[in-house]
RNA sequence: GCGGGUGUAGCUCAGUUGGUCAGAGCGCCAGGUUGUGGCCCUGGAGGCCGGGAGUUCAAGUCUCCUCACUCGCCCCA
């Protein structure tokens, strides 16, 4: 039996694994720089945590959830999107007591039952942030302003950013109405789905990709037009803020979430590299969600970014050029005594902190040279019976093709002095 | 869940109307002078031709099923 990795999942090998390190040291940089801490929970959670918060006519919930009863018979569910966990562990902690916001970061897995595709996966990965405990427009706007930084720096660039303004329940329910009533006339004539979606979720009739629906539901009302007075006001407050940082966006009418729990502001990055997985970013804002798992009333505002798709676009802009890191010394041992002498050179070479390679099963010179040169270690030491012999160790400049008797007891720290001499730094690739 | 495409050595792929079709390049391993890489040359290892069933004297090559990948739909990151 030949065993493969299950449906929609991808094994990150070492190839790539350095691309996943580089990208996740960024984000964790970035998060660092806008004073964010990082959380951790578990990959499980209750059942109904999801069901309640993501809403049960969702197709997330409905649909896509890896919900599984443990040897108890608890309902458990592998997390399909990582707020409502964090929510659930700030209320748990109480982590509001520490004084608010709390300005929380992850780096996540999370899984949908889904059909794979490019950019869309059982399990995926993603960055995201939480801020819990403000509902100041200039928040959503400096965080909003923090992604854009990430993925420009990221060199993600072009995307578009999309906003939106979803209002509060009662707001939305007003805009729901008119909409439902605007709509009406020609339900008939709107796709299958979208005549489900009449009935039991009418907002994501916008979201549509048929031409036809678009085209039936060109005149129908906008969201911001239905705003109460305090949510527009947070909405004009949010653009100001994003002007201030001079980030371009467009307000799209028929930008909504996937998620009952998002209100007021709602974003999306998207991009032209992924085909039809064009979002590479999305959040909003979540005022009542905190009091929906059970603590205090509480706003709060995030955003999750998906790590497989920001790499294929990343691949697509040629941001991944570099490589990974080679070792700084590739140790050739030659001959039966150099086994175990260089067993313990390697061993002061690693003190001393330089990353070391070498080859095993005492193969030959030729063949442990061309290792090293494919390793891409700056310095091959070579020690043989010579070398042995005289107390010393051969040092090899791989790209200056120079090389040097050092003493086998100064070796290590020769060479730190020899990285530091200016010659050393200027010779080019050859 | 619904459509279209693809599936041959580690990787990228050739394989004509079913009958030496099990191949190439790269990679890997070993040699090409005695202790020295990147170029070149030679040799070698490595494939139930995604899996299963069927048609046939004969199937990578045809049919069906299945699995996986891929492009759309749905949904989302």
């Amino acid at each position: 039996m030949r065993y493969k990795a299950p449906r929609g999942t991808n094994d990150i090998t070492p190839d790539r694994s350095w691309q996943w390190q580089a990208l996740e040291q960024r984000f964790r940089d970035c998060c660092r720089l806008h004073g964010f801490r990082e959380i951790r929970t578990p990959i499980f959670e209750e059942t109904e945590l999801f069901t309640r918060s993501i809403g049960e006519e969702t197709d997330i919930v409905s649909k896509e959830m890896y919900t599984f009863e443990d040897r108890s018979g608890r309902s458990l569910t592998l997390r399909p999107e990582s707020t409502a966990p964090i929510v659930r562990a700030w209320v748990e902690h109480s982590l509001g007591a520490e004084g608010l916001p709390t300005k929380l970061f992850y780096i996540y897995s999370v899984f949908r039952y889904e059909r794979p595709q490019a950019g869309r996966y059982r399990q995926h990965h993603q960055f995201g942030v939480e801020v819990i405990g403000s509902d100041d427009p200039t928040l959503d706007a400096e965080i909003i302003g923090m992604a854009a930084r990430f993925l420009t720096d990221a060199g993600a660039a072009p995307f578009f950013l999309k906003i939106n303004s979803t209002g509060v329940p009662e707001s939305r329910r007003a805009f729901v109405q008119a909409l439902k009533e605007s709509v009406e006339p020609f339900v008939r004539e709107l796709c299958p789905s979208c005549q489900t979606r009449y009935e039991k979720n009418p907002l994501r009739m916008l979201d549509c990709k048929e031409e036809r629906c678009r085209e039936l539901t060109r005149e129908v009302p906008h969201l911001v037009d239905y705003l109460d007075v305090e949510s527009a006001e947070h909405f004009a407050k949010v653009r100001e803020g994003l002007e201030a940082l001079g980030l371009e966006y467009e307000v799209d009418h028929r930008l909504v979430r996937g998620f009952d729990y998002y209100t007021r502001t709602v974003f999306e990055f998207q991009t032209d590299a992924l085909g039809a997985q064009n979002t590479v970013c999305g959040g909003g804002r979540y005022d009542g969600l905190v009091e929906q798992i059970g603590g205090p009333p509480t706003p709060a505002f995030g955003f999750g970014m998906g790590v497989e798709r920001l790499l294929l676009v990343l691949e697509a802009r040629g941001a991944l050029k570099g490589g990974e890191p080679a070792p700084d010394v590739f140790l050739v041992r030659v001959g039966e005594r150099a086994q175990v002498a260089g067993l313990a050179l390697a061993d002061r070479l690693r003190r001393q902190g330089f990353a070391c390679e070498m080859d095993y099963g005492g193969r030959s010179m030729k063949a442990q040279m061309k290792k090293a040169g494919k390793s891409g270690a700056r310095f091959a030491l070579i020690l043989g019976e010579d070398e042995l012999a005289a107390g010393q160790v051969t040092a090899r400049d791989m790209l200056a093709q120079q090389q040097w008797r050092l003493p086998l007891e100064g070796c290590p720290e020769m060479m730190r002095d020899y990285l530091q001499t200016p010659e050393s730094q200027t010779i080019g690739t050859i």
